[in-house]
This record gives C-alpha cells, structure tokens and sequence, in this order.
DNA sequence: ACAGCCAACTTAACGGCGGTAAATTGGCTG
DNA sequence: CAGCCAATTTACCGCCGTTAAGTTGGCTGT
C-alpha cells in the first residue's frame, strides 16, 4: 500500500500540527523575560528571541508589532507576578504587603523598574493600582487626599526599585568599591555624604531603608483631611 | 613679502587653530541635550550627534568611551541646571526648594528621568545629594533616620519624575485620552480608578499632587528619634 | 476528492546603528 | 626642517529592527 507516498525518510515529520507548539504571544513574552533576566535588556533582541523560541526574527512581527510590544509585555508580566494580598482587617497591612511585593517583583527583575519609563496600562499593572487605591479608599482617603497618597506611594516604590535596581544591576563587585572609592576621594566637596556612608553597603541594608520610609509614608496616609487650612 | 605664501585664498582658513571651535567633551554633552530635548533618547545618535558637530562619526570617540558615556554626561548635566539654594533659615524651605528645582529640571527634560538607571556619580548629582543631606542634619537628622529620609526624598522625586515625563513624552494629544478610554472601557474591572478618575488630566495638577506629597514627606522628616520601640 | 482560502511562517533584503583598526593630518618642539 | 603625537578621518565589521513578498499546509465548502 501507500505506493503513491514518498517514504517516511522524505516526509517532513508526524505533520501532525504545523508547529508543537504554536508560537504564541505568552510564548514570547516567557522567552522574552527569560532572555531580559539573563542579558538584560541591551540582551534582548528580535533575533535573539526568535532563535530561542525556534522560529525566524520575522515570525515574531506576527504575534507582536515592535521589539517595544515585547517590552510593555515583559513588564506587565512581571507585574502579574506581585500578589494582590488578601483583604485584611488592617487596610495599612494591605498597602504594606502590596507595595512590598511590588517592589521585590521589580527587584527579581531588576531590568524592570528602568523600563517603568514607558506608559504602563497592561492588566496587571492596572489590577494593582486598582487594589492599592481601593485599599486606601478603605482606609478613609478620598478625593484630593486620594490622589495625592496613591501618587506619593507609587512613585516611592518606582524610586525605589529604580535606585536599588541600578545597583544591582552594576553587579561587578567592585562597582560600588569604585564608586565609593571615587566619592571617597573628594571627601572634602562631600564632607555629609562621606560621614553618613550614603553610598556604603552594609550599613543600613536596602529592606530596613525601605521598609522605614514605607511606614512613615503610611502614617501621613492615615491622616486623613489637611485641607488647605485645617483645624 | 610674503612671497614664498600662496595667497590667501589658496589657503584653507585663517589657519589659527586646526578646528575653531576644537571639539571638545563640553561642546557633545552640549549638542547631545539638545538633541535629546529635539529627538529623544533613540533620536540621539552618534552619527547625529558628529553630523551636528561637524565632525566624523568616530571622532567623538577621541572624547568619549561609548553612547552610554555619552548619556551620562547628559544626564549630570541637567543635574547642573537645578540651583543650589541658598541656606535659609528654615531647613524645610531649603529641602522643599531643591527637590521642587531638581523635579522641574528633570521636567524640562523629559527624557531624562528615563535614563535615571544608571549608576550617577556625576559631580552635580554628588553636589545636590550632597545638600538634601547636609540639609537634614541641619534639621535634626542622624543616622539611620538621615538614611531613611534621604533615600525617601529621592525615591520620591525620581518615581514623580518618571511617572510625569512618561505622559509628557507620549504627547500625541489624545494619548491620554485613548489610555482613559481603555480604562474606562473596563470600568468594572477598576471601579476606584474610574471613579477617582486616575488617569484624568485636569483632575488635579501634577504640581498640586507633588507638592501636597511633599508636604507629607516633610513632616516625616521632622519627625525625629522613633527608634524601633518608641516612646 | 479536491479547489481555494488564509493564518502562520520563511526568504531575502534594506538602511542604520555602535564600535574598531589603521591611516592621515597638521601644529608644535627641538 | 625633522620628527612627534594629539586629534581626526577613512574604511569597514557585524548586528540590529523592520518590511515586502513568497511559501506552506491544515481547514472549509462542495
């Protein structure tokens, strides 16, 4: 039988679907981050992700419309990666593990908070924006106040994942020897800076740091009103 | 006399110097920021940058190790157009005016804040760091408090930064207005956002929000001592 | 059984990029 | 006027993002 076939050898394979897998948008963006946490984001290339996903550059152009399309992607995905806690009865306890998660997500990721530069309107973002808003409004914030604290405690995590993701990123151990080193030397133009160890590592570990200004962030959160005149 | 010289006209130029102006690592941050401020950070170009200069591509490297040092050299750069102020006798207006100047310069130079995910140690950031410091411990902070505050006020200037260039820079006009339909189409998804109308523009002003978080940020500051057990 | 369709992918190529190596220039010094 | 050497140019490499046009192969309707 099968005489009209060519045998086996000359057929391509099971030609059972035309890729196992298809490539897919998730696909991509898995590779994607994968590829950003080894290389960083210079790492990234069109060419680079196509030959991971074993498919040629222009297959990607199917599934996705620029390189920054990867990008806005990658950093929704890592934002999907932040826990939304459970709703508790202390609405501060909710904010604090939000915004912790939130941060260390970033810093699991540290090519993440330097792409923050780029309008952020993936789901996940927006889910948590949404939670950590709703948590204030729990807690009692509302109109002009609302806005101020969700920005305030936004932009004090984006700062500080950028910050210590920069770092982090330096990673050759004696980056920051160097720096320190440099600043070291014209002590005298920086006589505070030198006295407080701002750029020493040990001294005050980055978690403390954060977890100090989350806290005094909190307590302007819960006071509630200061209009323009107040009292 | 001047027999033995060709006439002037066969002569190249006034021959006073080998190029007039002489390239100079001044002279490429100069044309680098402006063509930031023209064409943003993928407009900036080394070819572009030397065509500006009139200069070959690679002569800039004479100057300058790479684009990235290129860069660097902006950024600190616009970190010198944020005024020192003077010392007055209230601490917290010293804090309140170098933060306010170091947002607008950042502001005026959208690109800027993006590229905030490098080490800086230029000497103007130094110098600027160093006062916020200095500042502080004029106003009664100390060790780890000094730490915590620094990098607070940091954080939150850099994340306000980034977050107010990111919609300044996507200045198509109705950009925002597209990502506010967005939001809005899934209004039951985000409910809080939608009703505090996060995203609006007119809502409240960017320099309302700064300065009112500010504010906040200010009175944790003042706020001394508050050692692990408190009181 | 087969014609035709169209989503998914490949082939080929373009222009521009950052960066390097080697040659060249031209004012200055001895 | 010989020789030096800082400063610049010439020529080039390999890689990049992206586009246009072709190909494939499973599915649909008849």
């Amino acid at each position: 039988m099968t005489a009209t076939q060519p045998p086996v050898w000359l057929r391509t394979e099971p030609t059972r679907a035309r890729r196992r897998p298809p490539l897919t948008r998730e696909h991509i963006v898995d590779a994607a981050v994968s590829l950003l946490d080894r290389h960083d984001v210079d790492g990234l290339t069109m060419r680079r992700l196509a030959e991971r996903l074993d498919v040629t550059p222009t297959a990607l152009y199917w599934h996705v419309r620029t390189r920054d399309d990867v990008l806005d992607l990658a950093v929704d995905r890592i934002f999907g990666e932040v826990p939304v806690p459970p709703v508790s009865d202390d609405w501060r306890d909710d904010v604090r593990a939000l915004v912790r998660a939130w941060r260390a997500a970033m810093l699991d990721h540290p090519w993440a908070p330097g792409l923050v530069g780029r309008p952020m309107l993936g789901p996940n973002v927006l889910a948590r924006t949404e939670f950590l808003q709703a948590t204030l409004v729990r807690g009692g914030c509302h109109g002009r106040q609302l806005a101020v604290v969700t920005r305030m405690l936004a932009n004090y995590v984006i700062g500080a994942s950028l910050t210590e993701a920069t770092w982090r990123r330096s990673a050759h151990p004696d980056a920051r020897a160097a720096a320190r080193a440099h600043v070291a030397a014209s002590a005298e133009a920086y006589p505070t800076l030198t006295a407080s160890g701002h750029l020493d590592d040990g001294r005050w570990s980055d978690d403390l740091l954060f977890e100090e200004g989350l806290t005094g962030l909190l307590r302007v959160a819960a006071e509630r009103g200061t209009p323009p005149e107040r009292r």
